[in-house]
DNA sequence: TTTAGGG
DNA sequence: CCCTAAA
C-alpha cells in the first residue's frame, strides 16, 4: 500500500492534528502554511533507485488523498517530529510522497526572532546547568525516535529532489549550509538564543547566497518556543549551534555529527586533536572516571547505574563528533577566525580608560575570551549535570535575585561570544603552560590562565548573588561552564579585586593605566561595582572605603563574619547599585536587542558605565 | 570538603 | 596560583 508522509507543522503556537493517516504509522496532520514543502511522487525500484511517480500513479494517490480530504501540499516537517519522521520509510516499492520545499519560509521575520530570542533568554542564563538538564530529559523524552532530532533547516530550498530520506537530505544540506549540528547529544550550554540568531546571521553573512537558510533555523526557532519537549531537536541544535559560536566555531570544520550512521561517518573530516585537547579532555575524562568510581564504590544499585547513564551520552557525543574515524576532533578547533566587528571598533572610544587603552583592553579581552570556551565544553556538560538544581526563570525578575538569571550572565554571553569570532590569534591553547620562576631558581609549571573581564564580571555578579566567601556556591552556579576556575580561584580573584578596587578610589581612576601593559586592566565600573558589594558585605569598612589601605579589612570581615552576618543579605541591596545599574542595563539592552547589542556587549556596557558614571559620580561620589 | 589566609 | 590550616 501507498505510504503517505505525514508531517507535524507547529504554526501558530499549535500542533493541529488531523486524521491524516494510511498505511503507515501515526501521522500527524499537515497543515497548508505559508512554507509547504510539496512532496512530489516517486516510486522506489527493485534496486532502490527513485522513479518519478507516473502520473496514474499520482492520479491514484491524488484520489486516495482526496478520499481523506487531504491535499497533497504537505507542510514542511520543522523537525519536531524529529527521528520519528522515519516512519516515512518504506521498503515497499510504491509511490512514495516526498519533498521538495517552497523557499517561502524565507519570510519569516526579523521579529520572529526577536521574540524567540526574549523568550530563551528567559531562560535563566545562569541556569544553564538546568537547560542542559532538561534538555537532556527531553531528548530522553523523545527517545522512541529512532533518529536523533537534528533538522536544522528544511530541507530543499526549492529544488526537487526524488531523494527519499528526508534525514539524508537534510543532513547533507545541513552540513553544507551550518556551522554547527554535531554532538547531539552533548550538553552545550547555550544561555541565550541571541547568540544562535547572531550565529545564524553570520553564518548568512559568510555563507554569502545561502541565506535562506536563516530563517529557515528561525522558524525552528520559533516553533520552538512553545514545544519545548517536540522542539528539543531543534533546541538542541540551537544550543549546539550556540554552543559551537561559543567556542570558537568556524564554519568550516562543523560537520554534523548528529547521527551515528557510519554512512556518515566515513564522509565526515578527520581531524587532528590538538595538544590542549587531549589534555583537557583526559582531564575530563578523568574527572569522569573518578567520579564513576566513587559512585560505584560508595554506592550501588541504581545510583550506579544513574550515574553512568548520565556520563555516557557525553562521552558517545564527543566521540560521535569527532568525526568518528576514530579521530577525535577537539572543539578546540572550531576556531573561527573573522575580523572584529566594526561596532565593537566604533564603540570601543566610548571606553572610560581611552582609545588606545580601550583598544588594548578589549583586544586582550578578545584574545583571552578565547582561550576559555575551548576547554569548558567537555566540562561544562559535566558540571551541568551536578548542578541541576537550578530552574529555569525568567529574567525580568530580578529583584528576586536569588536563582534568578543575572544581567552579568548575559553580558558574558554576549562577550564570550563576541570576541570570539574575532579571534585572530586562534588556538591559545599552549598559553596556559606558563612556567614561572620561583624565587630560588627553580622554574615550575603555573597553572595560570588569565582572567577574562567576563570571568571578573561574572564573579562580581556571583559574590553579589551569593555573598563572598560562599565561593563553592558561586564557583557551582554562576561559573559552571568555566570548569577550570576552582572555588579557590575564585576567592583568590576576589581578593584581588577587592585590593584592588580599594586601591582605585574616585580620584585616582587614572590607576589603571599605569604601567600594566601586560595585564589586562578592570574596568573601573567592575572595581567599583566590587567595592560596593564589599561595603554591603561588610567585607570592607565603610568608613575606609573611600581609597583606604586593605588594612582594617581583616578585622573587619572577621568581626561581621563572627557575628553571623548572613552574607547573602545584603546582596538584593547590591544589585541596584548605581554600577549595578550599569550592568542590568546594558545586559538588557542585549536581553532585549540581541541583535544589535549581543555582539559589542562591552561597548553597550562601556557606553552607560560612561553616562551613568558621569552622573553618579557628581551628584553622589 | 570548603573556606580563609599566607606565600 | 599554590599550599595549608581549620572547620
Amino acid at each position: 500500500m501507498e505510504t503517505v508522509v505525514g508531517v507535524e507543522r507547529y504554526d501558530e503556537g499549535k500542533f493541529e492534528e488531523s486524521g491524516f493517516e494510511k498505511s503507515s504509522s501515526s501521522l500527524s496532520s499537515p497543515k497548508l502554511g505559508a512554507d509547504p514543502v510539496v512532496y512530489k511522487l516517486v516510486r522506489i525500484e527493485g534496486d532502490g533507485r527513485f522513479v518519478p511517480a507516473t502520473d496514474d500513479e499520482i492520479m491514484e494517490v491524488g484520489n486516495l488523498l482526496a478520499d481523506d480530504k487531504i491535499e497533497m501540499h504537505l507542510v514542511a516537517d520543522t523537525g519536531q517530529t524529529g527521528g520519528c519522521i522515519s516512519s516515512e520509510r518504506t521498503s515497499s516499492g510504491i509511490p512514495q510522497l516526498e519533498n521538495s520545499e517552497g523557499l517561502s519560509q524565507s519570510e519569516n521575520t526579523e521579529a520572529d526572532a526577536g521574540k524567540s530570542n526574549v523568550h530563551l533568554e528567559e531562560n535563566d542564563p545562569s541556569s544553564a546547568p538546568s537547560m542542559n538538564e532538561s534538555h537532556i530529559n527531553q531528548s530522553g523524552s523523545v527517545g522512541e525516535c529512532s533518529n536523533p532530532p537534528n533538522e536544522l533547516v528544511e530541507a530543499t530550498f526549492g529544488r526537487e529532489t526524488t531523494v527519499k530520506d528526508k534525514q539524508w537530505l537534510k543532513r547533507r544540506i545541513t552540513m553544507g549550509l551550518t556551522n554547527s549540528c554535531d554532538v547531539s547529544t552533548s550538553s552545550f550550554v547555550i544561555k541565550d538564543n541571541k547568540l544562535v540568531n547572531k550565529d545564524k546571521e553570520e553564518n548568512r553573512n559568510n555563507l554569502g547566497s545561502d541565506s535562506a537558510k536563516d530563517p529557515a533555523v528561525r522558524t525552528v526557532n520559533d516553533n520552538c518556543k512553545d514545544s519545548p519537549i517536540n522542539c528539543s531537536g531543534q533546541i538542541e541544535n540551537l544550543q549546539i549551534a550556540s554552543g559551537e559560536r561559543l567556542r570558537n566555531s568556524s564554519i568550516d570544520d562543523d560537520f554534523g555529527a548528529e547521527d551515528l550512521n557510519t554512512e556518515e561517518r566515513a564522509a565526515k573530516r578527520v581531524r587532528k586533536p590538538t595538544r590542549r585537547y587531549i589534555e583537557e579532555l583526559s582531564e575530563v575524562e578523568s574527572k569522569e572516571h573518578s567520579g564513576k568510581s566513587i559512585a560505584s564504590t560508595k554506592n550501588s544499585g541504581l545510583r550506579q547505574i544513574s550515574i553512568k547513564s548520565n556520563v555516557r551520552p557525553f562521552k558517545m557525543a564527543r566521540m560521535d563528533s569527532f568525526g568518528g574515524s576514530g579521530v577525535e576532533v577537539p572543539y578546540v578547533c572550531r576556531v573561527r577566525r573573522s575580523r572584529p566587528r566594526k561596532n565593537v571598533m566604533a564603540l570601543m572610544g566610548f571606553h572610560p580608560i581611552g582609545m588606545s587603552v580601550a583598544a588594548t583592553l578589549v583586544k586582550k579581552a578578545i584574545v583571552v575570551h578565547n582561550t576559555q570556551p575551548n576547554n569548558e565544553s567537555g566540562d561544562e556538560a559535566l558540571k551541568a549535570r551536578s548542578a541541576p538544581e537550578q530552574i529555569q526563570q525568567p529574567v525580568m525578575a530580578e529583584p528576586e535575585k536569588d536563582k534568578q538569571s543575572s544581567p552579568v550572565d548575559s553580558i558574558e554571553q554576549g562577550q564570550n561570544v563576541e570576541p570570539k569570532h574575532i579571534d585572530p590569534s586562534g588556538d591559545t591553547s599552549d598559553e596556559n603552560v606558563v612556567t614561572v620562576p620561583t624565587g630560588k631558581g627553580g622554574i615550575r609549571r603555573k597553572h595560570h590562565r588569565a582572567w577574562t573581564l567576563s570571568e571578573v564580571m561574572k564573579l562580581v555578579e556571583g559574590v553579589s548573588r551569593y555573598g563572598a566567601g560562599r565561593w563553592s556556591e558561586i564557583k557551582r552556579l554562576a561559573f559552571a561552564s568555566y570548569s577550570y576556575r576552582t572555588s579557590v580561584d575564585l576567592k583568590d580573584k576576589w581578593r584581588n579585586l577587592l585590593k584592588a578596587s580599594l586601591a582605585q578610589t574616585p580620584q585616582d581612576k587614572k590607576i589603571n593605566s599605569r604601567k600594566h601593559a601586560s595585564a589586562m586592566p578592570i574596568p573601573a565600573a567592575i572595581l567599583l561595582r566590587v567595592r560596593e558589594l564589599a561595603e554591603m558585605q561588610s567585607q570592607v569598612s565603610p568608613n575606609l572605603s573611600s581609597g583606604k589601605p586593605v588594612a582594617s579589612t581583616g578585622r573587619n570581615v572577621h568581626e561581621t563574619r563572627s557575628s553571623g552576618t548572613p552574607l547573602t543579605e545584603p546582596r538584593n541591596n547590591a544589585t541596584y547599585t548605581p554600577v549595578a545599574l550599569v550592568t542590568t542595563s546594558s545586559s538588557l539592552l542585549c536581553f532585549l536587542f540581541p541583535h544589535k547589542y549581543s555582539l559589542s556587549l562591552w561597548s553597550v556596557f562601556n557606553l552607560l558605565q560612561l553616562l551613568l558614571r558621569s552622573a553618579f559620580t557628581q551628584s553622589r561620589l
